[in-house]
DNA sequence: GCACCTATCTGAACGATGTCAACATCATCT
DNA sequence: AGATGATGTTGACATCGTTCAGATAGGTGC
């Protein structure tokens, strides 16, 4: 194992098959969308034999996993990067919201991945617990911006509320419905503000008094 | 072709056997869940050959898609009688989001099927564009519930917002990071309430006043 | 009554997929 | 060096979506 970085020989044994396979999935995933995204074909397109995946996953259930663990972290990162754009806690925590959806929206066939294991398992995605993760920043920034971490029970609803509503946009904002309209607010990050902007869930309390 | 209603003969030719596979579809839905709808599982449930369906519909997403169809169907009258429950349009409203949402939960499977689609081609459901469709009811409810009709740009983005938000909780209400609460609040339905209320789309203006 | 026509269904087949068992190869420890 | 275990390969199986040639029935014109 020693020419594991060089990545030139390809003898027999890959080295690093698992990140291998992982990468290609990914490549898969935006070159073809979701649908081409076959065991086989990873293992075609990282060059290996269809069962050589097994020795690393147990499943083709558990390769998506990991190739969805990647997602999650990018998101976590996108999300805290958002975060830091702006000192005042209202507009960070309206940024976060920018950021879940124009994440999902960037990269839309890992992000269909991401959630499906989460969907068929009726649970969150095992990232979203982490410190860093875009779920605690969501919580992190509820709070910055007024929420009283006391309230245990309301910052979860806060917090859940604020990730079904990011969720819910991140799904539905490609549209082709709502392309006119996203062209008359000037793009598709325009319009995925205004549409969280007047969910509100990420622009809470305090600015509520503009009734118009 | 006398015998249609009966469905005791079934001699070589079924009948109304478009019908039949749609509704064998979704006893499989109900039974095994998404991931067991294959063409020849429905097909075998209706005990037909495996061929059979394509002289009905052009391909098994033709066949999901009529499938998806009863299902929107069905979500805009459970949308439309919530609206029904109550005079009071805010609380209209209020009731059309926990319909939504509570006809996600009681069949997941299909709301997922139902979801597919429109995810896949980027395009609201069909039958979300009828006169009767939930989407439609949503937006009545809107402006009954104060909205400004004239302010075209503003309903929409208020419609979409709705819509979002309902997707969003419909497709997350299940995780099972939520039950302690769910506990705590008296069960699912007054859970998906208070995460509707949270996000406040369903509940909107004149209230906007609680600053606190 | 009869012959045809068209819609509908069957049967067998093809390629692709997820998965597994048996075998091959290599890195490493002793 | 030789054994061992991790990592690949080959070949096989069942299932899936799909197609195509032929069987079957219901309806229509004679």
């Amino acid at each position: 194992m020693r020419e594991t970085s060089s990545a030139l020989a390809r003898p027999y044994h890959h080295g690093d098959l698992s990140r291998a396979l992982v990468q290609a999935g990914r490549r898969i995933l935006e070159r073809e969308g979701p649908a081409a995204l076959s065991l086989r074909a990873v293992a075609r397109e990282a060059g290996v034999s269809p069962a050589a995946p097994y020795h690393h996953f147990k499943d083709k259930g558990d390769l998506l996993d990991a190739i969805s663990g990647e997602g999650w972290k990018e998101l976590g990162s996108a999300v805290a990067a958002a975060r830091l754009e702006s000192a005042n806690p209202r507009a960070a925590l309206s940024n976060i919201g920018v950021a879940y959806v124009c994440f999902a929206r960037d990269n839309p066939a890992l992000y269909r991945v991401m959630y499906r294991g989460a969907c068929d398992r009726e649970t969150m995605p095992e990232q979203a617990k982490d410190a860093d993760s875009g779920w605690s920043h969501v919580r992190g920034a509820l709070v910055e911006a007024g929420a009283d971490p006391d309230q245990a029970r309301e910052l979860q609803l806060a917090t859940i509320a604020a990730w079904c509503a990011a969720h819910g946009v991140a799904e539905m904002a490609g549209f082709k419905e709502f392309e006119s309209l996203k062209a008359q607010l000037g793009g598709e990050r325009p319009f995925v503000r205004a549409v969280l902007d007047h969910i509100g869930v990420f622009t809470p309390k305090a600015k509520a008094a503009r009734v118009d």
